[in-house]
DNA sequence: ATAATTAAGTCAATATGGCTGACCTAAATA
DNA sequence: TATTTAGGTCAGCCATATTGACTTAATTAT
């Protein structure tokens, strides 16, 4: 059955070339988070708190229900994460205009951090695509967006207002 | 700066698209595993299960030494979720032919395993990739390919051997 | 033949990052 | 006024990783 199929089936679609996507995002998103993850282990904080910095520094202002749809985590898990940043001065929280709600945002310490961490992301990057065609990481791009579930597309189109 | 050195980019290379493809990564990774999780949170089992099943998959009588060497984790990170796996029947463990090793293989029960896993994301990498055309396709695996580092695309060659 | 190296295993302690459930306060909205 | 929403907190649990120290058995080098 199997067999059958990759016989009918385009070659850079048939189960072997698929399976090396699954190693090839395996091994290139590891390799992709293994800079900053030594930076951050300096300070005692983990790929967590990277993430939030990330995307408080991606959407100043950001409150905390915005920021547990992007992370797709429980309050209680960002809860900790939040306060250690919160206490270590690299975020800052004000009171929103809906007096329930709190808007977070990066101090200089964090935004210093945040800085460092996705230079490293972002040099990666560059010196990659830098050897690709303007086609070829239009596709990527695209290719990596339709990976994604419907309602997180949503979420990556709003951060990206 | 960091403004001049965007104005003197490529639109596709400068910061914000940059970024874009940082979050591309971090979306597109946590839904691609997202699937298989379920079904191993079931059997509780994790995403650690998955990866030694999947490369054990792959490579059949693979050592401990190169499934560590795969992995990039201790092997008392690994003995833990192996042991789960051997005492149930998920994995077989003969000794090879220098005796100070092992030889790791798939049962039954752990090919089922391993089909059912794979399928998922198979089925999701296929849908997607075919909507995009083979210069689009070799360029994606191009590009994630050379975000490996150095070390790992060894690796990567060698259990595509 | 002996020494050194290698493959694998194990014990113990620790950290991180998730989770669930239960419960609370204050503010906004119906 | 009642309900919903945003946020917080306590307690306990689990999975996945780490380090360090130590062991055994087999292979390889001297």
């Amino acid at each position: 059955m199997a067999d059958l199929n990759n016989l009918l089936t385009p070659f850079f679609l048939n189960d072997k070339e698929v399976r090396k996507v699954i190693e090839l995002l395996f091994f290139a998103y590891r390799d992709f988070t293994s800079g900053p993850d030594k930076i951050l282990e300096k300070i005692n904080f983990g790929r967590a708190h990277h993430r939030v910095i990330y995307f408080v520094g991606k959407k100043n202002h950001i409150t905390i229900k915005e920021l547990l749809r992007v992370l797709q985590i429980t309050k209680q898990s960002l809860s900790r994460v939040l306060n250690q940043l919160v206490s270590e001065k690299f975020i800052i929280v004000s009171t929103g205009l809906d007096k329930r709600t709190k808007k977070l945002s990066l101090t200089e310490k964090g935004k210093k951090l945040e800085n460092e961490l996705s230079t490293i992301q972002i040099k990666k990057i560059r010196k990659v695509i830098n050897e690709f065609s303007e086609e070829n990481i239009n596709g990527f791009k695209k290719i990596l967006y339709e990976m994604i579930d419907e309602y997180n597309k949503k979420t990556f189109q709003e951060i990206n207002d």
